[in-house]
DNA sequence: CTGAAAGCGCTAACAA
DNA sequence: TTGTTAGCGCTTTCAG
């Protein structure tokens, strides 16, 4: 069967409406919108009637108008600065999961790590009047950046990234407690010059997981040296360039504890390109557990993160904000776990 | 500063809507609606006015109300099976880049490779009215199961994968000459038996590199061994699974053609369970040249498949098609490159 | 169980 | 340059 763009017989011209099917049937609107709708309220024998017709007609339930009455649209906006990094197209599918399980579309806008962007992106967003919103922010966003999303009182649960000084529901990691995981790992293998990859104080998992990292250190006894901490986001650019400056350093490190995967990933090819291998001569711990972590070679110890959870927690903790606006901000951390593999090694 | 859940002054309780600027500055709601979208038929004083108070009020333009009346959403529906695999994240992103670029917000459903998913995931996104669709269908949907977007009238993009006996525009690479690349390159370096990993007759993508595969070996004077042929989806499992099964045969390939980039990654780690490596003892390509392809150990042999083009030209196609639904329906091979990197070698 | 009527917030004729 | 009017397609009282 070919099907092209050739007229279709069921439409005479005219869009089918709740009227169209009405005026046929010889019942009122309200009738067919509650027939439609499956309602209790109206008789079997006319719900079966109008469901047909409107089968027959092609019939299509326009969203928009029943938005602009119900002030509902079943619409869940997400804003996410970037979906190619895995980690978080894990997170944005988990939500995506969650979201169609209760009825609810996704309605997408990245901005990469622009402010400017982001503001574009984000007040767009806003107009379509999604019934809430999921925010992972771009870096160096402040509250009063969002502020005018609190101000339209739609609901917002921040995903992953944190901004600071605002009282919004949010659910992450417990990035700190999973940097100090990594390090008491690569301790225990006897490792004492510890290098930090990636991470910025731009973004609250970058704080968290540089002050784990101190914290860790200190309750080892070791000393922090600024050095060998290499800021920047989590790309596999930053794991790249960090693991080339701290290792022409006089006293290099002998591992690395790196932001996320992706800049693991960046610097176990950046050992490579110095004739040096991960797992052999020197270790890499990343952070999220992406998929292709378990495939690297060596397969990349890291902290799981349990993205899945985590992105089906925030679309169900939203759609409970939406039902109950005024119910208590909540805060929830998801424990991380180390899972180790073939990336860290004794120090040689 | 700290900004939560608490009321915010602005808003007197009720929403602010066109009327209310209107009655504020006595003027007509029509003149407010033009001086927000700057229309020159308005004084610029006037405008100066509406806009400020626009501003101070806090008021949020309504899409829905606008779309009602205007039929048009600026919402651009994308229908994908995976969002995870990060080929289809690559395209996604660039048809975000291009669709935000035109003024449009993507609507997002996904529904792997189930075709009853898909059949509910697709008539929501159409209750939404988006003013047209980027599609990447199921495997296995025919002509039929999408029927009812034709129907209605709503312009349809076909991203990668296209579907047999359908009129709509089509953006894609050419996946037969990609895998005769691929088989001549490996040919050129000595391999006469070359497996098949990954693919169905499901996606036209698989047949098409399927058949691309039969046409180079018959161009080298090859037999077709479909003992050689594992099919499948293109997955890390798949590509796992299939590598195994074709070295267990007694006339064993030296070489693999994978479906795509994740399949060969997946043969890549099944090679190495079983003591070999490619790149080595036997040589893999990929498909689709996804980031991590050049960071693999050994870095991918891969067939790049332009996926920011692909991804921008869908947008671009599908909006050209908005604005002109009755121009002639397109159909684009974007033509593959062969990238040679390390994992391709001549036989042992 | 069904209908009448109003209205969500916006835009587009058309008139002034 | 601005106002009047109508209406997009739906849901929701409230009556019958």
């Amino acid at each position: 069967m070919t099907i092209g763009l050739a007229p279709e017989p069921a439409q005479d011209g005219g869009r089918v409406t709740l009227q169209v099917i009405a005026e046929k049937l010889d019942v009122s609107t309200a009738t067919v919108s509650l027939a439609l709708r499956d309602s209790p309220v109206v008789a079997e024998a006319t719900k079966q009637k109008v469901q047909s017709l409107a089968r027959e007609l092609g019939y299509v339930y326009n969203r928009s108008a029943a938005s602009l009455r119900t002030a509902r649209t079943n619409m869940i906006a997400v804003g996410f600065h970037d979906i190619t990094n895995p980690y978080f197209a894990e997170l944005l599918s988990a939500i995506e999961d969650a979201a169609t399980a209760a009825g609810r579309t996704i309605l997408l806008g990245t901005y990469g790590e622009s402010l400017s962007r982001q503001e574009r992106v984000l007040r767009t967003l806003k107009e379509y009047r999604p019934d809430g919103m999921i925010l992972c922010a771009a870096g160096g966003t402040d509250a009063a950046e969002v502020a005018h999303l609190v101000a339209a009182r739609i609901p917002v649960v921040q995903l992953s990234r944190e901004i600071d000084g605002l009282t919004l529901d949010f659910i992450g990691a417990d990035d700190g407690s999973g940097t100090e995981m990594a390090i008491d790992h690569l301790v225990s293998l006897g490792h004492r010059r510890i290098a930090l990859i990636g991470g910025t104080d731009a973004i609250s998992t970058g704080r968290a997981r540089r002050s784990g990292y101190r914290r860790a250190l200190a309750r080892h006894g070791l000393p922090v040296d600024p050095g060998l901490m290499h800021d920047g986001y989590g790309t596999r650019e930053a794991g790249l360039v960090g693991i080339r400056a701290v290792l022409e350093r006089d006293d290099p490190p002998t591992a690395a504890v790196c932001f996320n995967d992706l800049a693991a990933f960046g610097a176990m090819l950046g050992l490579r390109h110095l004739g040096r291998e991960a797992g052999r001569d020197f270790s890499v711990i990343g952070c999220d557990d992406v998929q292709e972590a378990a495939q690297w070679y060596p397969a990349l110890t890291t902290i799981h993160n349990r993205q899945d959870e985590m992105g089906r927690g925030a679309a169900e903790m939203l759609i409970r904000r939406i039902e109950q606006p005024a119910s208590p901000v909540q805060r929830v951390l998801l424990q991380p776990k180390l899972v180790v593999r073939g990336s860290t090694v004794p120090p040689a």
